[in-house]
DNA sequence: CTACGATCTAGAGCGAGGTCTAGATCAAGT
DNA sequence: ACTTGATCTAGACCTCGCTCTAGATCGTAG
């Protein structure tokens, strides 16, 4: 179980392509735009060494990318926490700013969701009664 | 009140522009892609004079567009009620298999939600005692 | 008649967010 | 040593969904 476990084993890129769901060409692009907290720690050789912590902080970018984060905003958010304490209420300030559009979002959809529902129904009701009328439809 | 009811009267671009949200620009670039389901009626000078189900239309593109439908299938959709009555099933698939990713958008934003909202309370908190520890911090 | 704003077409351009390529290097197995 | 697969860099390229431009025309108010 040493392939699969949470240790304090450096990770390849390939395995943390694989922990997070980003591809290592995505870890790359991040790592170059600045979303990385730290610069990764690299080989002798030149490959580079993911830490647990840089594992946690990329599984929170995921989410927040999730959820529709700009990449701008997840590279200042980085940058605050690069840039050490004294700045947490700048950090609490934009991430409840994403948490409110991340529920306007989510309300959104849901009526989205609702008017879909409704004409999932028309069709529904339509083939069910096995009729041509009762649809809206400029074409009929 | 002639300007803002909803009438028979055939509407400009700019007056369907106000009315559903859409730019002028995208909607003419709605019809080009061929996401609606009628040719546009032109007055004799060649401008565009949409009818009250031009603009039903374009709000249920709307609707789709802002759950996240992608165009090729909101152009699917359009060609299907087009081509008229005889394929309700095949929208009805189309319409509920998007209601289904919407369904599905909507769970994973809220696990984003509650990821983010419980960062957000541990700067609060971080915050509320004035602490400069306790924060899952690599630099500090 | 003259202005002026709205609209027209065709097509170029753009921003976001990666993705892919080329060619080289590294590391491990045999 | 040789092969194979993962990784490296720099930079070109791609998709999506509009947005904007240029230059012409329409239509209405004065």
């Amino acid at each position: 179980m040493a392939t699969t476990e949470t240790s304090a084993e450096p990770l390849s890129i390939g395995e943390v392509a694989e922990r997070t769901g980003l591809s290592v060409h995505a870890l790359r692009f991040y790592e170059r735009e600045g979303l990385l907290v730290g610069p990764v720690q690299r080989t002798s050789g030149g490959r580079r060494r993911y830490t647990a912590s840089d594992v946690d902080w990329l599984l929170i970018c995921v989410k927040l990318r999730e959820s529709g984060m700009p990449l701008a905003d997840l590279k200042r958010f980085a940058e605050l926490v690069r840039h050490g304490p004294g700045n947490e209420a700048e950090r609490l300030r934009l991430l409840d700013a994403h948490r409110q559009r991340v529920d306007a979002r989510i309300q959104a959809l849901e009526e989205c969701r609702s008017v879909i529902a409704w004409k999932v129904g028309v069709y529904a009701d339509h083939l069910a009664r096995g009729e041509a009328d009762g649809l809206w439809d400029p074409t009929a």
